[in-house]
DNA sequence: CGAATGATCGGCT
DNA sequence: GCCGATCATTCGA
């Protein structure tokens, strides 16, 4: 199959300034991602999707976050920074994970992006995925969108800061009404305690690139 | 140094 | 639904 060469885009121009990343109030960041586009321009080319799903982890009270506690390691250390960088790690030893780390320097707060709708470089993303055709699949759930979009536990620490910032995140000029976003618990919080029953999990209603249907 | 753990996915039943 | 893949990170000895 031929490529078609992209449509054009307003996209690449703009991304969101340190300021919407430094809000102390990582609920209402992750809120405000919904609707955004994520863009990389990595190896193999520009990808970006509409982001459709997310969930905030906040330290300290936060058990399932990485930085409960304010537990500082190597891996944590990027969650310390100020607002407007990357974190990616490793999950079940295959699956690379995307964080918008946000808040002010010291604040460990971070939006685990989930899903997104893609939007650029569809035929890159369907090869990085080994897929031949467009599906939900192809960038729903944390592990899928971060392959499709060329994302890597080496990038953990980029920043997605100005026009030149090889992953950031720009706007898209609307923003979804209260109504279109629905909330829910967090995946996967095996161990999590009352955390686990907090809906810091939030996506676009009706959204088909939504993990696990998107109840509620 | 060894061992357990996990913010997942895809294939199979 | 269940299960196996596969490895960085962390912690305890």
């Amino acid at each position: 199959m031929e490529m078609e060469p992209e449509a054009v885009s307003t996209l690449g121009h703009t991304p969101l300034p340190q300021e919407f990343y430094l809000r102390a109030d990582v609920l209402q960041v992750a809120r405000e991602l919904l609707g955004k586009v994520l863009i990389t321009d990595l190896e193999g080319g520009r990808t970006a999707g509409l982001i459709t799903e997310v969930e905030a982890y906040r330290a300290p009270d936060d058990r399932a976050c990485h930085a409960y506690g304010n537990r500082r390691t190597r891996r944590t250390e990027v969650m310390f920074q100020a607002g407007g960088r990357a974190y990616i790690y490793l999950c079940y030893g295959i699956h690379h994970l995307f964080n918008v780390v946000t808040g002010p320097e010291g604040m460990a707060h971070a939006v685990l992006i989930r899903a997104v709708e893609p939007m650029e470089g569809l035929g890159i993303m369907l090869e990085r995925r080994g897929m031949r055709d467009l599906s939900p699949a192809l960038t729903t759930g944390p592990g899928a969108l971060a392959q499709a979009l060329g994302l890597h536990t080496s990038q953990t620490g980029y920043s997605l800061l100005g026009p030149g910032a090889q992953i950031r995140v720009e706007d898209t000029g609307r923003r979804p009404a209260g109504a279109d976003i629905a909330a829910g618990a967090r995946i996967g919080m095996t161990s999590a305690g009352e955390c686990a029953a907090w809906e810091w999990r939030f996506w676009l209603r009706g959204s088909p690139y939504v993990k696990s249907g998107g109840r509620r």
